[in-house]
DNA sequence: TTGAAAGCGCTAACAA
DNA sequence: TTGTTAGCGCTTTCAA
């Protein structure tokens, strides 16, 4: 083993990783030289791969470490074709949704070799293509997108990508390969019904003007859809455009209410806004939900500790993000050797305390 | 990056490129076959590189849109050294915070050829080291990480990497390179000033018991510091473990207030337990800001339209992120010869209704 | 304006 | 247990 005390690189003993004039980044060469242990024999050590003696392995960790050496992802998986990343792509970072779904992925593949790598396209389908086609062109293990409403390029990108493909918060709709999330026209449908049963009847709707959510579109499809079953018309409706906050729910509720005073339920696309609109409505001292009864939809646990609990439906969200990571992470793990599952969530209504007739 | 119809990279729509069977992905071999060009100039043509005529780069583009070509941009990183990625490490998606900052990033990057790619580290120094190194192992262009407190490894691998690196969100402390954010010391200096000039003098704190969120730490010590030059002490303290929220502002407001009935003024880590906190007063019926003074941090604007605006203090997320994000793109397109930048942002103090004597 | 050759840094496959 | 040889798919460089 030659120990090379004019190499530049090789800092001195204690501080293990300081080079500070280093240029050219260090190769699996510089360690092999470094420890008189071959290239290959390197490369096996740092991958764990392959018997290799206790001593060679040893001088071989002591060289990276001295050297501060990092591999390079790029050059191995080139080489193997093997790239331990999975593209998660979400509409939206800033509404308390996705970043559970995140999590609930994130949690999953800490168990496993991949990596998420997070793309956000702000409900722009070209957005969308450019994203997709950016984290497609580093060949990822699979695929976690949000939707199923794809552009035709879109699409054809992902059936060509002959990697897993996890749709994930919806399932109505026709899915690529797998997909995993709630039916959004099954919750508005139970979210009329429950409304409905507790009595009301003059039922206005309060929801974002975006018409590429389509969530929130399904959402409110179901739930008209059972209301003209029972004979009711949605009375009035408010839409808004830009993100959600009190302040938008308080003003839209202020808006339908004077537009239309006679409503006696609110459903807003999301608790966010409902919340808003709850705390609005309290201040004016009108009773609910005897009077007016509100129900919003995600079941945003930051709301908890409201004056009251709105009535909302939960979206499932670490679930669904935690199942399509797993299905991902059993497809590359070779466990799997079916495609197109479908995991349909039931989300579960909490009534809270703005959706009973006292 | 342009998207219009004649970009190559999207397959028309119509399914002309449905190769369902297709095992082995598109390569420019396959686009040079097709069209009857070399590779080399295929990839000239993809690239926008070098003279290439009209009629060969037609029938480039129509042959890679019709194969529905994705370019694989590991082995041209490989070949050219050069990866368009910015490494974004921060601690958490679910507070509302980092959300802002990562939607800033992206915003200035999407005029540059330049990508984010997102890394959580739920506030652990071990799974930073992990994070970082899994990112730097892709040679991306930059690293924009949150906060200056850094383990030894982290820092060394920074150092070694070669790369822009900016720390943000936090300029008290020993920068790597560039950092960019607000000084958490001054903004609990600030904070207290307020709160001293407004008369209050039995003041409480109450924050997250997390030793590793640092901003927090350093704003209680600014703000102490502040309180102690003017002879008051903190009178009581509580913290919390897990997520913010409403319900967690509540419990503990009604702890401290039980345990100190006393207190003047709370002060609380952030908005969201903050805001719990003022519900938690306002339905207790005390007088706020008469008798008790409140004040978060972060001026989160989904909380304006609560009932009663909170004291706050705005934490810069937004411009951090754009500011951060412009310094990585100014040194990879080389416009910046220097190293280092300091970018300062002054919080801006937001009294709101929680912060005055009656 | 186009093409041919030589790698980028690593790993698969095989040899010793 | 270790080493050698060929690429992975692209871009750089240089020649035509």
């Amino acid at each position: 083993m030659r120990m090379n005390k004019d190499d530049p690189r090789i800092p001195a003993a204690g501080g293990a990783f300081h080079s500070p004039d280093q240029r050219r980044p260090l190769t699996l060469r510089d360690v092999s030289e470094a420890s008189g242990v071959s290239e290959m024999t390197v490369s096996r050590v740092l991958r764990n791969r392959g018997d290799v003696s206790d001593a060679t392995r040893a001088r071989v960790l002591a060289a990276a470490k001295r050297l501060g050496y990092v591999p390079n992802k790029i050059a191995g998986a080139l080489a193997s074709s093997r790239v331990n990343l999975v593209a998660v792509i979400v509409p939206s970072l800033s509404n308390m949704v996705f970043p559970d779904v995140i999590n609930g992925i994130s949690h999953v593949l800490e168990d496993t070799e991949l990596q998420p790598v997070l793309g956000v396209t702000h409900y722009q389908p070209e957005q969308e293509e450019k994203v997709l086609y950016e984290m497609l062109s580093w060949r990822p293990s699979g695929v976690i997108i949000a939707g199923l409403e794809r552009s035709d390029a879109a699409r054809a990108m992902l059936q060509n990508s002959g990697i897993p493909v996890v749709e994930i918060m919806d399932v109505d709709g026709d899915p690529i390969d797998a997909v995993v999330g709630i039916s959004h026209r099954r919750a508005g449908r139970m979210m009329a019904q429950a409304i409905l049963d507790a009595g009301y009847r003059r039922i206005g709707f309060l929801g974002t003007k975006m018409p590429l959510d389509h969530r929130a579109r399904k959402r409110l499809e179901g739930f008209t859809e059972t209301l003209e079953k029972a004979g009711v018309q949605i009375a009035d409706q408010e839409f808004y455009e830009g993100g959600s906050g009190f302040a938008k729910g308080r003003e839209m509720t202020q808006a339908i209410l004077e537009r239309t005073p006679d409503l006696d339920f609110l459903y807003y696309s999301n608790d966010l806004i409902g919340a808003g609109g709850l705390l609005y409505c309290l201040e004016k001292g009108i009773d609910v939900p005897g009077k007016l009864g509100m129900a919003g939809f995600n079941k945003i646990e930051l709301l908890d500790g409201l004056p009251r609990k709105l009535a909302t439906m939960d979206s499932c969200r670490r679930e669904v993000g935690e199942a399509a990571a797993r299905i991902i992470a059993d497809r590359v793990a070779g466990g799997a050797r079916n495609r197109g599952e479908q995991v349909v969530l039931i989300p579960t209504l909490t009534l809270g305390d703005t959706l009973q007739r006292s």
